[in-house]
RNA sequence: UGGGGUAUCGCCAAGCGGUAAGGCACGGGAUUUUGAUUCCCGCAUUCGUUGGUUCAAAUCCAGCUACCCCAG
């Protein structure tokens, strides 16, 4: 009796083919599509709908069955409540991080067990190890795509019955398989911007729930250079958007350095961008996969998806860790994620609170 | 008010008689399951204004206008 896995399917090539090749393997294969959010986007088109059109034809072609569940309700109150709360607060929060422990791996993977599914399984790019009753979380093999990034937050137990059919596909090999299977999103465009909700003009996508606060931009000499929207559509090392000019004498772009909340103020640099630079970072919500940390230890880390992974020292805290540079990186960002690695792992990960210059 | 200086794209800024560099900003695209970053493309038939000199002027000359500086 072959195993029942649920595929998460997003109507994208990824999740397509990762279905694809479940079945391939012999599983016997449901296709579970979400919709996590209510609103049309701009156009007025109703991109969930399309989405799932496309999970339709790609369950016909494969010949699974499909259902479709919402969780709207659940994203609204555990993920995009948080992130607004953080913009308010001045930080840059990383909303699709949430979304994988709080959606995809939380109420999707309870769902989807209580199916009937033995296994749950997604188009992320990454792989697990499922050994010794442990669940440890692995980069994939096209370290390009790697999205384990997003995974640093997914409780170890939320994995285990988890699978991660790409794991050693890059994605022309991933196009290639679905082209050759005539699947229909063989050649659909990857999608981008928050998931879920999708590409968005972001500042009046953020305009709709946050109200704006103009205020004054102020160089680190204290010369008031211009005004700004509303601190919280800026974000560390952005220089679009400033509009803001040459400035007499000197060539460069202007960057976002700073953001005093309590007085409103965005600070920039003209063209010297080691304001940006820092040595070190603090974390909280350390989430550990699969790894017993020791008190104080060296690994890699990345501060941004698709960064090159960076060495640093970590020594942890009563209430998180110290992450130490070796290099000195540019924009680190309160709210977004230091995610550890080592060879082989992505070890885990934690929210950034403090950046030390 | 006398004397001097400057006026070139939204902002900086080349140009010095031969038919408008570049950077920033901005717009579009690529990359990207956050926000950013990065990359590519586009962006002054016109040089404060009116006349003049010249085959030819943003470049020379004169008037006007605006701003800046020094005298007051």
């Amino acid at each position: 009796m072959s195993k029942t896995v649920v595929v998460g399917l997003s109507g994208g090539v990824d999740s397509s083919v990762a279905a694809y090749l479940l079945k391939e393997q012999g599983y016997n294969v449901i296709g579970l599509f979400m919709k996590n959010w209510e609103e049309t986007d701009p156009s007025g088109a109703c991109t969930a709908e399309a989405d799932f059109n496309d999970v339709r034809r790609v369950c016909a072609t494969l010949d699974i069955p499909y259902y479709s569940v919402n969780f709207s309700e659940q994203y609204m109150q555990r993920v995009f409540s948080h992130f607004l709360a953080e913009y308010r607060a001045g930080r840059t929060p990383n909303p699709d991080v949430l979304c994988n422990r709080e959606i995809k791996f939380g109420p999707f993977r309870e769902y989807a067990l209580s199916m009937g599914a033995d296994f749950i399984a997604t188009g992320h790019y990454c792989a697990i190890d499922h050994s010794n009753g442990r669940h440890k979380l692995k980069k994939a093999k096209d370290a390009n795509k790697d999205q384990t990034y997003f995974l640093n937050q997914v409780r170890e137990e939320q994995l285990a019955e988890v699978l991660f059919p790409l794991s050693e596909l890059s994605k022309p090999e991933v196009r290639k398989i679905a082209e050759a299977n005539e699947i229909a999103t063989a050649a659909k465009k990857d999608s981008t911007g928050i998931c879920f909700i999708g590409e968005r003009n972001f500042r009046k996508f953020l305009q709709d729930y946050l109200p704006a606060q103009p205020g004054k931009i102020v160089t680190l000499d204290g010369e008031t250079v211009g005004e700004h929207i509303g601190l919280m559509y800026y974000t560390l090392g952005q220089r679009k958007g400033l509009e803001l000019g040459g400035k007499r004498g000197e060539e460069g772009r202007w960057f976002v350095v700073k953001k005093d909340l309590e007085n409103n103020v965005l600070y920039v640099s003209h063209g010297d961008e080691t304001p940006l630079y820092s040595r070190a970072c603090k974390v909280k919500d350390l989430n550990w996969i699969g790894y017993m940390p020791g008190r104080t230890f060296n690994c890699n880390a990345k501060f941004r998806y698709r960064q090159p992974e960076q060495k640093v020292k970590i020594t942890l805290e009563p209430d998180g860790a110290s992450v130490e540079f070796e290099t000195p990186q540019r924009a680190v960002t309160e709210g977004q994620y230091a995610v550890f690695y080592d060879e082989t792992y992505c070890l885990g990960g934690g929210v950034i609170t403090q950046v030390i210059f």
